[in-house]
DNA sequence: TAAAATTCATTTGCATACATACAATTTTTC
DNA sequence: GAAAAATTGTATGTATGCAAATGAATTTTA
């Protein structure tokens, strides 16, 4: 007598976290074959989030808004630097932080770049109807 | 006059991509958290889908049938192999090929693994009802 | 005010994930 | 049967992502 595998009704293709890994897969791969100035998701949703802040924030500030911890959001952060796309200042208010804003060249690439990204949403939800699309994006964001 | 900017109802939260990011970082937080052995979620389905083979499968073919390109897999591929999870072999009808087969110890992992695997989808699924759940499951089906 | 806790940024190490290029080997095609 | 095409695995470089440790500066608390 051997024990039952405990495999039963176990899917692996109908689990959350493994169709959730192929989705983001897809959406990242539609993502780099259509923006322009070779944005990832990461960087875009970064220099968006730092042009929408408007007023000065600091680097940890923008990476909790954009959902990345500290050391994800310094990697990020420095390479849209390097691309001249966002620009770092110290703050002498508070001497621990690093203050962030966009630049000229940031905000051109960002308006060159918005319908592109428009048209990348439309293509990774393009296999369902339009009250699918809204299902599903209400569903996620009770996820999180 | 200037032009105004494309940003009328682009609403970052509301975007499939953004959502599906933080999903996917919010159940591998809950993953690393329950699992025990140190197995990520790829490690986990990479081992799943081998055992699940049951016959000799090559590296490529085990990679794609997780979703893997060949690149990634052969970096987890050599993980599972360092933990003793699994084992290579050289095919001698193809010479290109490593068959790979799950070692007794990756199979004991594997079981005791598996109760937890699905505590990690209930509670990544938690905020949904039943009902909410199952068509979360199936519209990311259908996006793939 | 001094000590403790918190916050900000950095660094290191590990683990996906993709693109690209390459060598070795099979398979297909002519 | 030889050339062309495809497949398998490897290697390198880039980009998220997290954990954990560190140092510097600020805020809270005793």
């Amino acid at each position: 007598m051997t024990m039952p595998r405990d495999d039963e009704n176990y899917v692996l293709d109908d689990q959350v976290g493994f169709l959730l890994r192929l989705a983001y897969q897809r959406h990242m791969a539609i993502f780099m074959g259509r923006i322009s100035g070779g944005l990832t998701p990461t960087q875009f949703s970064t220099l968006y989030r730092l042009r929408e802040a408007k007023g000065p924030i600091s680097q940890n500030a923008l990476g909790r808004l954009v959902g990345m911890d500290a050391a994800t959001t310094k990697g990020v952060v420095a390479r849209l630097i390097a691309r001249g796309l966002i620009r770092m200042e110290k703050d002498e208010e508070d001497r621990r932080r690093h203050i962030l804003s966009t630049t000229e060249e940031g905000r051109r690439l960002l308006d060159e770049v918005m319908p592109q990204v428009r048209g990348i949403t439309e293509a990774t939800l393009a296999p369902l109807s339009p009250i699918e699309r809204d299902t599903l994006v209400q569903l996620l964001k009770r996820l999180n």
